[in-house]
DNA sequence: TTTACAACCTACCCAACGGTCGGTTAGAAT
DNA sequence: ATTCTAACCGACCGTTGGGTAGGTTGTAAA
């Protein structure tokens, strides 16, 4: 056989790459093919439609890429240090490129929860895991912390204002802003601590 | 004549309406038409193109009623009160709807911002007028605050976050988390006095 | 009353989209 | 060697989008 795999692999990466870029509704199937060298019908014979591919898409890529990304930031015996590094390696080091394109979980959560159920769901899902793992490794430290804090609302605020930043970098078209985001909110995640 | 001024008038409002329900590419001409009770004919005498009209509507609807919505709340003699106040009633008086919709500005900046040089242009610059209008709001209170604060820094991030917040509202479809952000960005506000 | 033009209408155009369907081919299994 | 099917191809379809062009109508001015 022709490896059907590898075929179905490489219209996932290209395509979360094209609804990275474009969002998922911009982005056309006969681009993907384009890219990808394949047929309108290979396509159509590993996905039902465009919707399930970007269901694919966003479980197969960009979930586990999220993940990857936060989990290690946040799992430190530090998790106040973890986050602040992990903002500050951002912006430091990404290309303004990839800061300006945004973070595709927000793109997607912005583009697609109003318009497919679908799309809503599994993106509130990894909205709340996101959110979970950053809420119980503060509390792991809590005793370090101020004593009025409120785990969830802390991580929520804090996922929310990394959104509005890479939203922010967008009409910009560079990262200054969002690295003043991004050093403004270690100054607050570091606040958190009680001294 | 039959009333120019007031079918263009029509014409902006429920576009203004419609793209911020549905986003400007979503939004469909005919849809506009239909609803305005006008034919295209008449849409394209008032305005050149589909771009145009969407420049309009952010110059003319979206523009001024951004400024009317923050303008108040930041020129208070207490613009630190008047701000969480403001997020406040937010979250307490505005329906889901509202909320789950999201702010226009930030909508068009995750849209339209890669698409076209126009519409990111219009709302790089809004942008920058709220963000001032915050900073300079908080300079003249300074004498207040702790004396390490970067103004403008300070200006985006708030803008940051609340724009962050309403995107997280969008896949949750409730105002809940939009809430329990906005609280926290009160707190944080407050958390600027010096004491 | 006539003129002139802004204001508006409608039928049409073309491009691009997602999606389908009948056919072909590679290659594992027998 | 033959068979069978997953894997793939590509021409075609219907719909919808923005946009156009040529005609009609209302009304203020002369």
């Amino acid at each position: 056989m022709r490896d059907a795999e590898l075929t179905r692999q490489k219209i996932l990466e290209i395509s979360a790459d094209e609804i990275h870029k474009n969002g998922f509704i911009a982005t056309s199937l006969s681009c993907i093919l384009e890219r990808c060298e394949v047929s309108k019908g290979a396509l159509y014979h590993h996905f039902k439609n465009k919707m399930e591919l970007g269901y694919a898409v966003f479980e197969e890529i960009y979930t586990p890429m999220f993940i990857e990304l936060w989990q290690p930031a946040v799992e430190l015996d530090d998790p106040i240090e973890g986050l602040c590094d992990f903002f500050t390696t951002m912006y430091e080091e990404s290309s303004c490129d990839e800061i300006v394109c945004g973070c595709p979980l927000n793109n997607l959560c912005q583009e697609m929860s109003g318009v497919d159920e679908g799309f809503r769901l599994r993106i509130l899902n990894m909205q709340q895991q996101l959110n979970q793992l950053i809420a119980i490794n503060l509390q792991r430290v809590a005793n370090q912390l101020s004593d009025d804090i409120d785990f969830t609302q802390v991580a929520y605020f804090i996922v929310s204002t990394f959104h509005g930043a890479s939203s922010l970098s967008k009409c910009s078209k560079n990262k200054d802003l969002f690295e003043k985001v991004m050093k403004e909110l270690c100054r607050y995640i570091k606040s958190l601590r009680s001294n």
